[in-house]
Formats: C-alpha cells, sequence, structure tokens
DNA sequence: AACTATTTTTAGCCTTGCCTAAATAATTTT
DNA sequence: AAAATTATTTAGGCAAGGCTAAAAATAGTT
C-alpha cells in the first residue's frame, strides 16, 4: 500500500474524483473511458486493479468511488495540478489557455519538495488560474465565497468572475478575446432560451447555454447604504 | 523518425553521449547497464531498437555509438537537465545536491515552450550548478575557459572551482560543508599518493584522489605585473 | 596455441496498460 | 413482459522494457 502507482493509476484516480464532484453518483466505466481518451475495456481492468489496491471501491456494472485513502491520493495529484497550472501563469509567463496541458504531465513527477516549493513562492494559494480550488497542505479543499454559474443568476446580478470550469485550449482563448477573463466584472442582462446575454464593460455578448454554464462568479453584494 | 521516443530510449542516449564523451571510444553493454542499472541483456535489447531508429550506429559486440540524430536527441535531453538544475538551484532555492534527482524526472517531461521560458529567465546561462556546459538554443556546447582536475596541477596553482564531476548527493553535501563549492577559491597545496592536499581560505584538506579527480577549477592567471 | 574468465548476446518469460471482438448484464422501448 | 439498445465485462493479443538462464564471442593467461 506504501508502493508509489503509475501515472495511469494515478490519472483514473483524479478523473475518478473530478466525475465524482459533478454527480454524486458511482463513476461508470464510460465516463471514465471517455474523460481518459480509452476504451471502456481498459478501463474495466484497471477498476479491478485499483480495487484490490483498496483505492476505489468498485462494484461491477455499478461503477466506482473513490475509498477515504483512493481520495488522498486523488487530491495529491490535484494539489500538484493546479500549483503548477498557477506557477506557470505566474512565475513562468504562460497564459490560462497553456497551463492546462503542461500541468497535466508534470503532476505526476514533481517531488514533496517542489510542491512546497511552489506553494511557498506562490503565497500559499487557494485558487489555480481557472479559479479551481487548490487542496491545502492537508489536502483539504478551500471554503471559499459562494460561487455561480452565470446560468443560475437573474438578470441584473452582477460579479467577478471567479471560476472557469474547462480547460479547453481555443475555449479559453476565445474568452481572454472577449475579455472574460478571472476576476473580469460583468453583469447578467438576461436568461434567454439559447444563452445568457451579458455585459462586459461596454461590450455584450450572447453566450451560448453549454459554455455559459461553465463561467463561474462571485455575486457582488448589494451595495452598502451608508 | 519523427515520433516521440520513450524516457528509457532519451536515457540510454543521454548515457551513451556521457559516456562517449569520457572514453572517446564506443560505448559498451555492461558500462551502460551498470549506469542505467538495468541488466546487460536489457541493454542489448535497446540497442538493437534505437540502431533500427538510425539514433546510434551499433556493431554486436563492439559497443555503441551514437549518430548525429541520436546526439542532437542526446543534447536535448541534457539541455533540459542542465536548465533545469540551474533553474531549480537559482528560482527555487533547491541547493546543488538537490537538484540531479527532480532534473533527472522532469528532463524527460517538459516542453520546448518550459525549457525556452528557464532559459530566458536565467539569461541564457552556459553552466549548471555544478559547472556542467549547457548546451545552447542549437544544442552546441559552449566552449569555455580551460578547466582542470585538481589531480592534475602543480603544487602553488590556484584557481576557482568551475566544475564538480558527480551528482552524488551525499559527496555533495560534505563538499558543501567543506566550503567546496561552485566559484571557491582554492589552492593546491601538494600531489600526494594518497590524494591531493589543499587549501580553501584557512582551511586545508587532504582530498582523496577518487574525489579529487571530479574536483575541476580554472587557474588564475599571473598576477599581472605592471 | 589452448584454456579460462569475462562480456555480450540469445531465448524465453513477466508485468503494465492498452487494444479488439465476443459475451453478458442493465436499461429502455414497444 | 419481451425485444432492442446500450453499457460493461471477459477473453485473448500486442508492444515496451525489464528479468533470468544459457549460449556464444572476446580477451587474457599460461
Amino acid at each position: 500500500m506504501k508502493t508509489k502507482l503509475s501515472e495511469s493509476q494515478e490519472d483514473y484516480l483524479k478523473h475518478i474524483f473530478l466525475l465524482s464532484e459533478k454527480s454524486d453518483e458511482n463513476v461508470s466505466a464510460n465516463a471514465l473511458a471517455e474523460r481518459l481518451k480509452v476504451k471502456p475495456a481498459s478501463v474495466t481492468n484497471m477498476l479491478k486493479k485499483l480495487s484490490e489496491l483498496s483505492l476505489i471501491e468498485y462494484v461491477p456494472y455499478k461503477g466506482a468511488s473513490l475509498t477515504s485513502s483512493g481520495e488522498l491520493i486523488a487530491l495529491e495529484v490535484l494539489r500538484h495540478h493546479r500549483l503548477l497550472e498557477l506557477y506557470l501563469s505566474e512565475m513562468m509567463g504562460y497564459s490560462w489557455d497553456e497551463v492546462h496541458e503542461e500541468a497535466e504531465k508534470l503532476e505526476h513527477v514533481i517531488s514533496e519538495r517542489f510542491e512546497a516549493k511552489m506553494a511557498e513562492q506562490l503565497g500559499h494559494p487557494t485558487h489555480d488560474p481557472h479559479g479551481d480550488p487548490i487542496p491545502d497542505q492537508n489536502l483539504k479543499l478551500p471554503s471559499g465565497p459562494a460561487i455561480y454559474p452565470i446560468t443560475s443568476l437573474k438578470a441584473g446580478v452582477t460579479g467577478a468572475i471567479t471560476r472557469v470550469l474547462t480547460q479547453d485550449k481555443d475555449t479559453l482563448n476565445m474568452l481572454t478575446r472577449l475579455s472574460l477573463v478571472m476576476n473580469a466584472e460583468l453583469e447578467i442582462i438576461a436568461q434567454e432560451r439559447n444563452g445568457v446575454r451579458i455585459r462586459v464593460g461596454d461590450e455584450r455578448f450572447l453566450i451560448p447555454l453549454e459554455l455559459a454554464s461553465n463561467i463561474c462568479i462571485s455575486k457582488n453584494e448589494f451595495e452598502k447604504t451608508k
């Protein structure tokens, strides 16, 4: 149980974690296969191995969920990944659409020392460049202020972008061109059947639903009346 | 021929390069096996594959040497490795006995972009923390000032440490404790049968031959007589 | 030149992590 | 509830890159 896992195994655990976050249900072989760009049969194989190692609970035909030790490993990998994204972005001049790929490779390779150095130099940050939360040294996820996908907010609400739930390079690049970057102020103009109409500075956009559901803001407080 | 090599293949090429540097002869399966902590039979296998790929010239029982395309790959890996060592040391507060291990893993994983960013931030350096030369963007090794292992110098010669040919953590740590670090000024007191007697500051040491042959200095010029 | 010792190679096996094709279970439709 | 569709698992294979044991080549000694 002390043996170091393969990169592949770490990836499986990471994506089981990420998929569980969304759905609360057991993670299906199919969903994993799609994520990992691998055939479902290969997933079944790996799930059996991870189950042997007590890193997941796996009931054939019923999907998998992490055990607590599996979850710790997933969080460790996630911490690596998100610290790396921020490090690349803050310290090495990467743009937010470039960080994901590089982090994806490095996350399995860096030492605890490297992780600690990054965290230190970054001032023990709580969120990466996409607003994703970074587990702390004890692998606890930070409890940030409430954030909302812009699809869930009423017209008139304003707030700053705090999270963008995609790692797709081209999408991120597109958002950059629209000034829809981290911390950008934004107003919800209207929810419509084909998207969310918003204002950013002087510009107005109609963001298609699929994209809009990935953009999250923290609502501004009502102005304090003095 | 465009296909990316495995980490293992890259390592073979790197170590063939490093071994050729020393001896000028073909690299033997045995020497490689020892370096790579692998059995000679495994080496033979890999040499056949690398030969297939025209990355080495391999004559059974006669050892291997790099082709020019194999050498380019070795130099690329070496550039990654040495830039990483310097980056870890300069930008992340690693000590020189810690950098090797980490660089060993990262060298196969970082992108060209990462390489370029490091080089840029470090001001396109020519030597790593052990004084090893860093191939430039075009993979040319820098031609530095002449350096000499302290075993090869006469009594009375002084100079600054410019290269230390070991990556052994404990040896490096020991050298640090003795203030035998990069750029330290040093005087050769005498060559003796059991080692080289030297002075560093006020301290005098007798460095065993095996270690001494790994420590290189650039000789000080004679004081200009005005 | 012959014999011994050392290196190197061959042959066959193992594990990891992927694949395809076929079989089986679960789910949805009619 | 039976049939059809979809999801999952089983079975058998493949490539990488190690391993061991045995055979063959080279080198060193007498």
